[in-house]
DNA sequence: TATGGTACCGAAATCGGTTTCGGCACGTTT
DNA sequence: AAACGTGCCGAAACCGATTTCGGTACCATA
């Protein structure tokens, strides 16, 4: 008896030797009752539950994995956690994860190859049984090889070899879903401001609504207007663009900050939104889109889903059953007040 | 040879035993080569070194954490890691620790209770040498008690027990320096608009508002004005208040989303920011404080020195260093042309 | 040549579990 | 009564690393 209280203040916790000793029987039998195996009578069974229970005994899941081979957590690389995409795609995998049993081991390499590098060693040293790694932008990022020892899935930025598993938004889908929205409201002399065209996702989104305006023979108004994705920029391209004596109904904006300086900019103006003119944004951003005047109509490009996504792709590739190549999520439409009057 | 190579093969990866084959010792002298223990030959040391780069042997730190008793992993258990308080903090977090060789397992319990305790037990299981638990408010939670096998700092939200470690950010003083920020402006006659009075973070920081004025024989103009944290609030407090034909000099509001309302609604009524009304938030969000305009001056919590510290304290209780109560971290002012012209 | 000292190496114990396999005890069949 | 089957339990091997401790080889000294 003694002994087993003594486990407690011993530092080091409970073990199954010390479960085992307070019950009366072997650790065999401990492992074999407490893990619901067969050839364990029921009396015998309950009292090791019991004295497990007594000593709150948690099993080592270290000793576990040694074992196994496997220990049920897996590395999360990301690049920006600082960023508003890394966190949905976060939540997305640490939910896809958590109703499993798997647990996440959380890195932020911040851009660094070097400590991208120095993380994966650590994470490959604690020996996960995957890798997700999420990039900051859309643009394809370098693959960690196909040498690992453990699958990986990439996440938003997609791994520049195509025969690498990634999962990112579909953004050309989603700047022509934009456009085919603002079409359907009957407007057709859609403008599109949006952020540097060093960016795979504004260079996409501009394709997308391209292509929607094609598709109704239709062009869009001037040419794209490339700038930062700020609040700031949506003002300055707005007053430009309607400066120039540009006829538009329609504003297509990049993201959601950008189109807040795009209403700004109408309301400074005395541009009526929705009524003469239609604008929407990207990234369906709560704090954006609900405290603009009118709220905001934005595409979901639907983080969450995509770390979800790849949390499942990740698992299905860890229990054998791989998938190569990248998986587009799709996106959503949110409609409000600012294309649609009382939405 | 062959045997070396095969273990790669061989699905578990490369061990020690591998390694010290291909350098023909024995795995206790391998150990001893690549940790840097005495009573090596050179020679030897550089063909077990050699073999280990070849092999490209990773040390499972697995069995190395079963043997010390440590395994330099903590956990971090988040309530919201959707809110933009958590994110922050954690970065702090992962920041103080990387710098080490700690990794982070994160959980997010989401405000549930019952995940909480699963997650709990399962952070346990994979015996992580500390806790860092992140609340959603800045209102004291339920302690996770003392009778853990590993040390606990809590971080934003304190531990209902202060007997327990605790970061949290100082929003009295928050209050009070704002409010000293723009009585040093010659303003006087200032009102306070900010977020629920179930928040503690509200209620303290006009209190440290009410303080700073009482000290300059001033007083708030009407009482302080509570409602949520977003524009709209903002927006509707603001109209009200200037609609009731108090005079104000400047607004003080409970975040960086609420002033954005409160400069809205001024716009519209053309109060002139500064001139007419300095207004400043709390946060000193990026997207909310950088798009505004002019822009805004705010607080800096700094989230991310919060969670450094969280992780210096944890890192000094797991070493035996322990430090019980409540430590709090000084905000920032961070002046802009919402109160400064020009800044 | 015998002895002492030193440098280096390896067998074995250890950590905390899981699993295999051998064995004991008891009950049933012929 | 002997042979057999079955249910239950425990000793021991194992996973991959670390560390202790005993031993070997070699050189220098008497």
């Amino acid at each position: 008896m003694s002994t087993a209280e003594d486990a407690v203040t011993r530092r080091r916790g409970v073990t199954l030797r010390d479960v085992a000793r307070a019950a009366g029987v072997s650790v065999a039998t401990a492992s074999k009752a407490l893990n619901g195996r067969d050839n364990v009578h029921p009396d015998t069974r309950r009292r090791v539950v019991e004295a497990s229970e007594r000593l709150s005994f948690t099993p080592n899941s270290l000793a576990r994995a040694i074992l196994a081979g496997q220990t049920g957590t897996v590395g999360l690389l990301t690049n920006d956690l600082e960023g508003r995409f890394s966190l949905p795609i976060l939540m997305g995998a640490e939910d896809a994860f958590g109703a499993g049993q798997m647990s996440v081991l959380l890195c932020d390499a911040r851009e660094d190859a070097i400590r991208e590098q120095y993380h994966l060693k650590a994470l490959l040293g604690r020996r996960v049984d995957g890798l997700i790694v999420v990039g900051s932008s859309t643009d394809p990022r370098p693959s960690l090889g196909h040498a690992l020892p453990v699958p990986a899935v990439y996440a938003y930025a997609p791994s520049a070899d195509d025969t690498d598993a990634s999962v990112v938004p579909d953004n050309v889908n989603a700047g022509t879903q934009a456009t085919q929205h603002l079409l359907s409201l009957g407007r057709t002399r859609v403008a599109h401001i949006t952020g540097p065209s060093t960016y795979a996702a504004a260079r996409e989104r501009a394709t997308g609504a391209q292509k929607a305006m094609l598709d109704a023979n239709l062009e869009l108004v001037g040419p794209v207007r490339h700038g930062s994705w700020t609040e700031t920029w949506g003002r300055a391209a707005t007053n430009s663009l309607l400066g120039s004596g540009a006829e538009v109904d329609a504003i297509l904006a990049g993201s959601d900050q950008i189109a807040r300086g795009v209403l700004d900019a109408l309301r400074d103006r005395g541009v009526a939104v929705p009524d003469d003119v239609a604008v929407m944004g990207f990234d369906n951003w709560d704090p954006m889109v609900d405290g603009a005047q009118p709220m905001l109509t934005s595409v979901d490009m639907n983080f969450k889903t995509i770390g979800r996504r790849a949390a499942q792709r990740l698992v299905d590739a860890i229990a054998g059953r791989s998938t190569a190549g990248v998986e587009q999520v799709e996106c959503t439409v949110v409609v409000r007040g600012s294309t649609v009057k009382g939405a």
